[in-house]
DNA sequence: ACGGTGACTAACC
DNA sequence: CGGTTAGCCACCG
């Protein structure tokens, strides 16, 4: 570990993203809402910190897309999961593919 | 204390 | 479908 976390906030934000099956995604206000939180921004601002470390490619937007800049990584990992993707191959399909603990 | 900023979202047109 | 707009909250200088 590189980086300790003394925020709770990003603590939370990471034990969620953790949890995420392989295969399965949340979206960033799915996460503020797992932590009792209405900060989807400040949860993306938490991956861009310290989400290295995290399975950060399965946390995309609410419309199905990864994170901006990161979009090709991001879909070809899960890709290789076996994540459902819409026909377009470019977003993931929320509707199969969204985590709900 | 204050204002700007962001790996965001939902509502509108 | 897509482009815009306003709303939200945590963090930083």
């Amino acid at each position: 570990m590189t980086q300790r976390f003394t925020d709770e906030f990003a603590e939370a934000v990471l034990g969620v993203v953790e949890s995420i099956p392989a295969g399965s995604v949340m979206s960033y206000g799915d996460i503020a809402a797992a932590i009792g939180s209405r900060a989807p921004r400040a949860v993306g601002a938490v991956m861009a910190t310290g989400g290295s470390d995290a399975p950060w490619w399965r946390v995309v937007r609410a419309d199905g897309r990864p994170a901006q800049g990161l979009e090709a990584e991001a879909l070809r990992r899960l890709r290789a999961e076996g994540a459902p993707l819409s026909p377009s191959g470019e977003r993931v399909a929320m509707r199969l593919a969204r985590h709900r603990p």
